[in-house]
Formats: C-alpha cells, sequence, structure tokens
DNA sequence: CGATATTGTTACTTGCCACTTACGTTAGCA
DNA sequence: TGCTAACGTAAGTGGCAAGTAACAATATCG
C-alpha cells in the first residue's frame, strides 16, 4: 500500500503493466537516475507488486498481477464490509428496540 | 491514495466507517494526541474519504463511501487493463508466428 | 584472462511528514 | 458576561524516505 504511495512508483509499475522492460529502459522514461529507480524496484518487488528474471548481466521486469488482484480486493472488502455491517448493525438495533422497550439507554456500541 | 499510505489513517478510516463519531472519541482510540488526530481528519477530508458535519462545540466524522469507491474503481481498470492487454499482446504474436514461418529469428522481442 | 557493459549496493544529503506543545476559536451554561 | 469544553491551527522537532555519487558484482566478448 505504500508502495503505491509515490507516483513514480505508479507509473513504473504501468510501464511494466504489459511487456518485460530491462531496468535502464525503464530508467531511461524518467529524469531520475538510475539507482534511483533501482530502489524503487526494489521496494515494489518487496511489495510483490513486479517479478525480477534475470537474462546474463540484464534484470527484466513485470507487473505481479496477483500483486494488483490482491490490493483490489481489499478495497473491495472495505467498501463491501461498509454496506454489510451497515445493514446487520441497523437489523440489530432494530430487534433491540423490539427485544427492550423500556430501556432508555444503549448498553453496547463501546468503542 | 497518498492519504491511505499511512496506516494510522486506515485505522480513522475503519473506525468511522460504519458510524458517525465526533474527533475526541477517534483520539481516544489510539496512543496519540488529538492535534495528531485533528490532521489526520483533515487529510482524510480533503482526500474525499470522510465527511466532516458540526454538531455544536463538537464535529462528527464519517467515511465517505463515494472516495472508496472511487479508489476500488482506480484499482479494478488498473487490473482490468492488464488482462485485456495481455490477451491482445498474445494474439498479435501469435499472428506474427503465423505470418512468418521460416524466418528463425524473431524481430522483436529485443534484448 | 583482461576490458567493457549492465545493474545493484552503500554512504550521504535533502526534503517531507507525523507528532507534540502552546494558543486561538466557537458553542453551551451559570 | 465570564467559564468551561471540544475542537482546530501554528510553530518547532525528530525520523524516515527519495535522490545522488561512488563503489562493487556479474556476465559477455576479444
Amino acid at each position: 500500500m505504500k508502495a503505491l504511495a509515490e507516483p513514480r512508483r505508479r507509473e513504473i509499475l504501468r510501464l511494466v503493466r504489459d511487456e518485460e522492460l530491462p531496468a535502464g529502459a525503464i530508467a531511461g522514461h524518467f529524469a531520475v537516475t538510475r539507482p534511483a529507480i533501482s530502489q524503487h524496484l526494489r521496494v515494489l518487488k518487496e511489495a510483490g507488486l513486479v517479478d525480477e528474471r534475470r537474462d546474463g548481466t540484464r534484470r527484466l521486469y513485470r507487473a505481479r498481477p496477483e500483486g494488483l488482484a490482491e490490493l483490489r480486493l481489499y478495497f473491495e472488502q472495505l467498501w463491501d464490509d461498509s454496506l454489510e455491517r451497515l445493514k446487520a448493525e441497523a437489523e440489530a438495533e432494530q430487534r433491540t428496540i423490539d427485544a427492550l422497550p423500556p430501556k432508555p439507554g444503549q448498553p453496547h456500541k463501546e468503542h
């Protein structure tokens, strides 16, 4: 998640999304030095967002679809949970109201 | 996107995901001071991820589902494009192979 | 084996961000 | 009209992260 916070890393990820690219070619697309791109690639690799393959002295990078899918799932779950919980909570509250007619204060709802 | 990079902000967002909470109650869940939480809330508000509502001296915060949906859409698009492009590329390569039967070396796929 | 090319790694500097302390603001109440 | 409570805001500090320069590692070619 933190790996995607950096705009440059998102650009890199978009570059290697379709085709496998060597580190030098990736660095050629930006106005920063190769070491900077190399570090970005390491962050992306550790985050599971890109795959590295060695070919001679070069290293080819490509986006890892599973990593993207994982992030997508995270947001989907956050969103769906929001709807589900809202519904479940409304129902539970309704049951509480039905069960305790004269009680004025809600006992749970803690933190 | 950068707003979600901070773990504490993700926690805050999860807290106000279901129920509306005043700033003090939110700060009570963490070991940091209220001003820190206040700043986090401002970032989340500017990112369109939470809504603020004033009630007397208090300010109530709640997650904004549209903000989450937008982020989810971003990842979905990134993922879907990845699949589409991968398929299109595979088909294009297949056509290339079909078109040049006696050529020993692949013209593209440069390395 | 020596020379070159491609890349990663380390040490360092710079800039941003999270946090705290102190102060300002607004609403409710005696 | 004061007094308090619940916030936000401003200024300052510490730490992490991005970038650069110099160095190290590995493979290819003569």
